[in-house]
RNA sequence: GCCGAAGUGGCGGAAUGGCAGACGCGCCGGACUCAAAAUCCGGUCCCCGCAAGGGGGUGUGGGUUCGAGUCCCACCUUCGGUACCA
């Protein structure tokens, strides 16, 4: 009877650590260290938990549970992401309300966490769907709206750092002398503001779609037309805190590779705006006279392209210019001659998603719009086109096109027939590997035709072909012309040098039901206006139709609540919902103080808790969540809400686990075997076989069991027929693929001990890793090893195995356990759960081996595993006779002399070669060392009769012979 | 295309610049058993050899070093992210 048996186990302990709240945690003990482990908490999907969540939970609960043994005040909560588009779509099809299959979901999830035996303090559990959790996701989104940046404002940061820049209270924002409406001037400059922003609109599905829903212009449920069309929606300034998300990233203890990918989001670029004058009578000369007598105009003048460039060295090179099909001033400028020509290239663009724009089109397209605009360098006409490879959203919409110089302007010159001038000088290495074959004088062709070579010259070099009366580039580096043309514009009040993000405000607003109403009203005139703080939270109106719009134009679900909508005579609620990461921004601050109705938090708990020491969670999540966490942090930062700059002080990405490994072979129609060598996969689904020149032929997979197959060379072929190449690869974990793994089932039948244990042993955390239900047995017989170890599986009871003693250690004994200790302790602090594993697995197996094992030593080793495997570690501990629960025991610890030993063997080396190995104490010198290897007969054989040019000897590691000869 | 990560036995993986393959899976052999399962013991990178022993080996090609899986350069492959960002 009493042989290992993990659902016995692991309800008994559950059910004590719940019963006796084991894990709950104190807020603040004053000579307790602390530490906060945070988990990413989950969207609790009707699907029920995947093998994937518990791989980061696993690794956080035994730091937690580790650092509990050491002494520290350990925070390690969870919560629900529950708001979502899942629920609201089930509710459209099924007439369920959102929240009862939230709350199912979330059951479910619980439930299925609950078993695996984490030591979360379930008392702080959050849910972002909560009336009593959003009214503080409304208040913080009011600390938005009453804040806004000043971007000139000093201050110094905690590592004494001075920093430019900060968000403060609307109210002392100034307002400028003589404007006339101040509301409205104030309303521009909140971090939370209104803008016209496009939408794909979907009139047969009557609602908004998202751009991956959105697939050729139609949608992707059901391929109905959608039309882009301007909404007015609520934006986030987060580019106001561009340079800040960039800069603090030097705070954190991040993977780089999380670290470059923000940089990459927010896209910072240094460079000028430069203005170039519409071209209507001959009036440039005028203009430009104006100009120079008046200071810069921040709202772009109707006459004036405004264009951002990384690179106004480029200037004299501008010989055309392009504005997105968007673009405001398209009308103004199209001649009638081409108006019918652009209004049906503007047609085509409109419906296009921004995907279609940019993922498909390979060619360059576009039109002229008749119109010309002056180039402010030189003064020469230079056309006006549109084309959609210019994006309204980034920038000024609007580009001026050197294509000597850029690779895209020179594709759509070269389409086009456009004049390329060339104004910065290649060098002549890049001229020979560049010019076409036959070229007699590269330089020489270049500077006629730059055209005629494949692609253009975008790296940096010395300017030519660059001059004006008052400017001369001609000669100077890219960085000196750069400088220079930026001084010229100006003090001529032709451009100025800014600095620009790829990183675009936050569109903030949903046309959902199933998401945070906004504590916003409008008036008449639609102005916003915050609802006062005591009538937070806003609750969602209870509603039992949740289909979409009816009216044939956007709008959302809760415009349909008609009573709740009407808030008084002079006033309307807002209707859109907040999206569904507003909940997921700020969460790890309510864990601090869950239950808080009069705060959000508590600052002294604040003050104690954060930041958090560790964060775990997905990749998917490094770049969105990341950001926009860190964004609203620093607003709460800047307003004295929260004590530190950044919200998460380490981050770990857990990697992806995939499902079992597959075998794939491939069959033509006729069913014989085509090598997985000629095999392609074509787009949209399907694969075909291609030999040689020949004809493509449809062939469709089959999956092979392992036996089947066999290693041969770099791949795997048939064992029938090794000439058949076979595809061996893990996949993603899809119900489409059927290869998911469902944690409850790998319970059901191995325990969550084994589970976990298994999660942590397939490899290091980060890595991308197969599935293997044989390596879940293989530690599942580890800790059936570990079981009869301890207890005697041949009583009836659960009893100590005779076995087990209480007798001293020997000196081999106490070794294993102090390196045992040393080993599994160095292994946590690192992470590296995988070798800690494999260090109790040695210990296992030394210990089993013996008739009696001393108590001592299976007490440090059921410590040891106890982070890892706690019900069976509870369990053992049990038997050896403690009353209480171990999470709370002080963590082994181990004589560090017992580390050294008196003799070690060393290996011998011959030029690098190894040719022996001697053994030698642990404290010989270099020259006894050489002694003794020299006194070593294959050694002496190895170097007899060759000069030994030089001895390396690394006492305790290793002795090295060079020798001639 | 760009950014990032990774390439080590049949498989997952281990190795502060110092004995490559710890630990686990699988496989082979043995013990226990009437038999099987479970369990226990031994073996298992490749090649030559009965053995002792010898030789080769960490994606490819160079380099640094007494010594490279590890550091540097170039390339190849796979995975992840991103995508006309002016």
């Amino acid at each position: 009877m009493p042989a290992y048996h993990p659902q016995r186990i692991e309800t008994k302990w559950q059910q004590y650590w719940e019963s006796r709240q084991t894990f709950r945690v104190a807020d603040l003990v004053p000579d307790k260290p602390k530490l906060y482990i945070l988990d990413m908490f989950p969207y609790p999907s009707g699907a029920g938990l995947h093998v994937g969540h518990p791989e980061g939970y696993t690794a956080t609960d035994i730091l937690c549970r580790y650092k509990r043994m050491r002494g520290y005040n350990v925070l390690h909560p969870m919560g629900w992401d529950a708001f979502g588009l899942p629920a609201e779509q089930y509710a459209i099809q099924t007439g369920t309300h959102p929240r009862i299959t939230t709350q199912k979901n979330i059951d479910t999830f619980r439930r299925q966490i609950k078993a695996l035996g984490f030591s979360y303090d379930w008392s702080r559990e959050i849910d972002t769907t909560d009336p009593d959790y959003y009214k503080w996701t409304q208040w913080i989104f009011l600390q938005l709206f009453d804040t806004w940046y000043d971007p000139s404002f000093k201050w110094t940061d905690a590592e004494g750092r001075p920093r430019t820049g900060k968000g403060r209270p609307i109210a002392e924002l100034p307002i400028p002398e003589g404007c006339a409406d101040p509301d409205a001037y104030r309303d521009s400059k909140r971090l939370a503001y209104r803008a016209e922003v496009p939408v794909n609109w979907c009139p047969a599905l009557g609602t908004v779609l998202a751009n991956e829903e959105v697939i050729d212009g139609k949608s992707e449920r059901g391929n109905h037309p959608v039309v882009r069309m301007p909404l007015k929606q609520w934006m986030l300034r987060i580019t106001a805190y561009g340079d800040r998300l960039i800069e603090d990233l030097e705070l954190v203890d991040w993977p780089r590779a999380i670290k470059d990918m923000q940089r990459n989001w927010v896209g910072r670029s240094e460079g000028a705006e430069v203005d170039f004058k519409i071209k209507i009578e001959h009036d440039f000369d005028n203009w430009r006279q104006a100009r120079q007598a008046s200071p810069w105009p921040e709202e772009i003048p109707g006459d004036v392209i405004r264009v951002y460039t990384t690179r106004p060295d480029t200037l004299f090179g501008a010989t055309y210019m392009v504005l997105a099909p968007e673009h405001p001033l398209v009308d103004r400028i199209t001649t009638p001659e081409q108006r019918a020509a652009v209004d049906e290239y503007r047609r085509q663009a409109a419906g296009k998603s921004d995907l279609d724009r940019t993922d498909l089109a390979k060619t360059k397209t576009g039109v002229w719009t008749g119109g010309f605009a002056v180039n402010p360098a030189n003064g020469e006409p230079v056309p006006v086109w549109i084309a959609d490879y210019v994006l309204m959203g980034y920038g000024t919409g609007a580009i001026m096109a050197v294509p000597a110089h850029d690779e895209r302007d020179f594709e759509f010159a070269k389409t086009f027939g456009l004049p390329i001038r060339p104004v910065v000088s290649p060098t002549d290495s890049w001229l020979a590997a560049h010019a076409p074959e036959g070229t007699a004088d590269p330089r020489a062709s270049y500077d006629r035709d730059p055209g005629s070579f494949p692609e253009a010259f975008c790296e940096e070099g010395i300017a030519y072909n660059s001059r004006n009366p008052e400017l001369v580039l001609d000669g100077k580096s890219t960085p000196d012309a750069k400088a220079a043309m930026i001084k010229w514009l100006a003090a001529n009040r032709l451009g100025r040098k800014t600095v620009n993000y790829k990183l675009r405000d936050w569109l903030f607003s949903r046309q959902r039901y199933w998401g945070e109403p906004f504590p916003i009203l409008l008036d008449r005139e639609e102005r916003p206006r915050a609802v006062d703080v005591s009538e937070l939270p806003v609750r969602l109106p209870e509603m039992d139709d949740f289909k979409p719009s009816s009216s044939g134009k956007p709008e959302p679900p809760l415009a349909k609540a008609a009573d709740w909508v009407n808030y008084s005579d002079a006033y309307v609620r807002e209707t859109n919902t907040m999206p569904q990461w507003a909940g997921s921004c700020w969460y790890y601050l309510r864990y601090i103080d869950p239950k808080n109705s009069e705060h959000p938090w508590d600052p002294e708990k604040e003050r104690y808790w954060m930041p958090v020491d560790l964060y775990v969670g997905g990749a998917e999540h490094a770049v969105l969540h990341l950001l926009y966490s860190r964004f609203w942090h620093k607003v709460l930062f800047d307003r004295g809400l929260v004590s530190t700059a950044e919200p998460f002080q380490r981050l770990v990405n857990q990697g992806m686990i995939l499902g079992e490994t597959e075998y794939t072979a491939y069959q033509d129609e006729q069913g014989r075997w085509v090598s997985a060598a000629i095999v392609q996969e074509r787009e949209g689904g399907g694969f075909v076989s291609r030999e040689g020149r020949g004809e493509a032929r449809p062939v469709s997979p089959v999956k092979l069991p392992e036996d089947r197959v066999v290693k041969k060379g770099e791949g795997f072929v048939l064992v029938e027929d090794e000439a058949i190449r076979v595809d061996a690869r893990a996949h993603k974990m899809s119900k489409s693929r059927g290869n998911v793994i469902n944690p409850d089932e790998v319970i059901a039948d191995y325990g969550a001990d084994s589970l976990r244990l298994y999660e942590m042993f397939m490899g290091p955390l980060e890595a991308t890793k197969p599935w293997s239900m044989k390596g879940v047995e293989g530690v599942y017989r580890f800790l059936g090893r570990a079981w009869r170890m301890i207890v005697d599986d041949r009583a009836d009871e659960v009893t100590l195995s005779p076995q087990v003693q209480d007798v001293p250690l020997d000196a081999d004994a106490a070794k294993v356990v102090a390196r045992t200790i040393a080993g599994v302790t160095d292994d946590l602090e690192g992470m590296r759960f995988n070798t800690a594993i494999s260090k109790l697995m040695e210990f296992v197996n030394v210990f089993t081996g013996r008739d009696v094992r001393p108590k001592a030593a299976m007490e440090a080793f059921t410590l040891l595993l106890s982070p890892m495997a706690p019900h069976l570690a509870e369990e053992l501990w049990q038997v050896l006779g403690h009353d209480e629960t171990l999470a709370y025991e002080p963590w082994p610890s181990y004589d560090p002399a017992l580390l050294v030993d008196a003799e070690v063997e060393i290996p011998v080396q011959v030029n690098g070669k190894l040719k022996g190995r001697i053994l030698v104490p642990a404290e010989a010198t270099e020259a006894e060392v050489e002694a003794i290897a020299r006194a070593d007969e294959k050694i002496a054989a190895a170097i007899e009769g060759k000069e030994v040019r030089k001895v390396i000897v690394r006492p305790g590691k290793l002795i090295n012979f060079v020798v001639a000869g």
